[in-house]
RNA sequence: GUGGCCGUAGCUCAUCAGGUAGAGCACCGGAUUGUGGCUCCGGAGGUGGGGGGUUCGAGACCCCUCGGCCACCCCA
């Protein structure tokens, strides 16, 4: 019989990485908490609509990526390809208007796209959303608060921040406009995918990788000329508030987004050091998406990062943490008598000292095999039980990294490994 | 979804004009009685991704399929 495997592009995330992925979100969780974020947790599936409506018809996601499926009911359900819908949803449905909200979530996100380094199917993101604040000071502060994140961790020589503003949807449907006009010129003159775009989605157009598109467009409009005084005064509020606060960027007037919803703001932080999947983060604001979901009229920012690009990212330029051992102490324990007493000392030290990081052996076997283990467990420390030291109440008391084995008394054991670890700290 | 490269023990790889597979690491055990890390010895582990075809005979050749990597596309 063939053996199950896991969907593809669905991975474990093993013990040996783990570690990593949990330090990762302790980073980010302890920062947005000090920030004045909390935490909403969100359902996996949702009605299809909610993303058809919200990231756009017409949009790939949309067209060949979700994981659509019928359930019990004939419910038309998706699991979600990315967190904004969801959290809006949310905020409409829990009647979070009018009020600001601050809110962050984390969790796996699916698409069906092929995968490859650093793109899953089911892949993790952080989202968060700023709700009913319409001035730049929010983007500003999610960007600054992206910025620290990346010294936290010590990714921050290695991402970019590239900025650009959409404007208003009718300067961002004057500008399509034109560039329509444009490129429909010269249409012969671009590769096949952007003709395609030229019909469906034709600001992408502007980050298409074809060189000779990219010469077309340096003769094309640019979309900073078609910003209304409002959104270039925005625009230059927030770069105001990121110079004040000495986070660097790029503008980068061809920076547009994949998903429909956005105006004004657009982000993303990207990184050379991953291959083709070069953003690590991404967002901006979105203020029509709330009443486009059924919401009152609510202005609205976010961004989301990509937890796999993040982790590769901290492994590539080896700011990765140590992995832990295992344990700091092991208990040996050889022979009937002494699994037994080993087994009970082993609770009662729990009892004593909660944040020992004690591992007790299990499965038996000689002293040499249990010493194995003991040392393959990173402890720093074994304690040996067996005949001898259960006929006179002590143990083992045996460093691993250097040191004598000596013997102590059960009573003062206690106190012997609050010493030991207090010594250990330095 | 498209294109290129690839798929041999848990991992990294080798072998051979096509004649039914090895090494290192890891794992388990041993090197005088109850003790790890170094060394030495031994053991276990592969229907050669799966299926079909060519052949007296295929892991090696052909096809399909699944999977991996890279690029396109897309995006975090």
């Amino acid at each position: 019989m063939n053996p199950i495997r896991a969907i593809r592009g669905m991975n474990d995330i093993l013990p040996q990485d783990s570690y990593l992925w949990q330090h990762l979100e302790k980073v980010c969780s302890d920062l947005l908490d000090a920030y004045g974020y909390r935490e909403i947790r969100l359902p996996v599936v949702e009605q299809t609509q909610l993303f058809s409506r919200a990231i756009g018809e017409v949009t790939d996601i949309v067209e060949k990526e979700m994981y659509s499926f019928e359930d019990r009911n004939g419910d038309g359900l998706t699991l979600r390809p990315e967190g904004t819908a969801g959290c809006v949803r949310a905020f409409n449905q829990h009647g979070m208007a009018g009020t600001q909200q601050k809110l962050w979530y984390a969790g796996p996100m699916f698409r069906h796209e092929r995968p490859q380094l650093g793109r899953q199917r089911q892949f993790h993101q952080v989202g968060v959303e700023v709700f009913g604040t319409a001035s730049a000071d929010v983007e500003a502060e999610l960007i600054v608060l992206c910025a620290r994140l990346w010294r936290s961790l010590g990714l921050d020589s290695a991402v970019t921040l590239e900025l650009n503003s959409l404007g208003s949807n009718e300067d961002r449907a004057r500008y399509r406009e034109a560039l329509v006009a444009y490129l429909s010129e010269h249409r012969d003159q671009l590769d096949e995918d952007s003709q395609r775009r030229l019909d469906s989605n034709p600001l992408r157009i502007l980050d298409s990788k074809s060189e000779q598109t990219q010469a077309l467009l340096a003769e094309a409009p640019s979309l900073p000329d078609f910003l209304d005084e409002e959104s270039q005064a925005h625009f230059a509020q927030l770069t105001a508030l990121l110079d004040a606060a000495g986070v660097s960027y790029r503008l980068n007037p061809r920076l547009v987004r994949g998903l429909d919803y956005y105006n004004r703001t657009v982000f993303e932080w990207v990184t050379d050091a991953l291959g083709a999947q070069g953003t690590v983060c991404a967002g901006g604001r979105y203020d029509g998406l709330v009443e486009q979901l059924g919401g009152k009229p609510n202005p609205a920012a976010g961004f989301a990062m990509g937890l796999e690009r993040l982790v590769l990212l901290m492994q590539e330029l080896k700011v990765a943490p140590a992995a832990p051992g295992q344990a700091d102490v092991y208990l040996v324990a050889v022979g009937e008598g002494a699994a037994l007493a080993g087994f009970a000392l082993g609770e009662s030290l729990r009892d004593s000292l909660p944040g020992l990081r004690l591992q007790v052996h299990s499965g038996g076997g000689s002293f040499k095999s249990q010493m194995k283990k003991a040392d393959r467990s990173g402890a720093q420390l074994a304690l040996v039980l067996g005949e001898n030291e259960l006929a006179e109440r002590t143990v083992g008391f045996k460093p691993l990294r250097g040191g004598e084995q000596r013997s102590v008394s059960q009573d003062a054991l206690e106190e012997e490994l609050k010493h030991f670890f207090e010594h250990e700290e330095h």
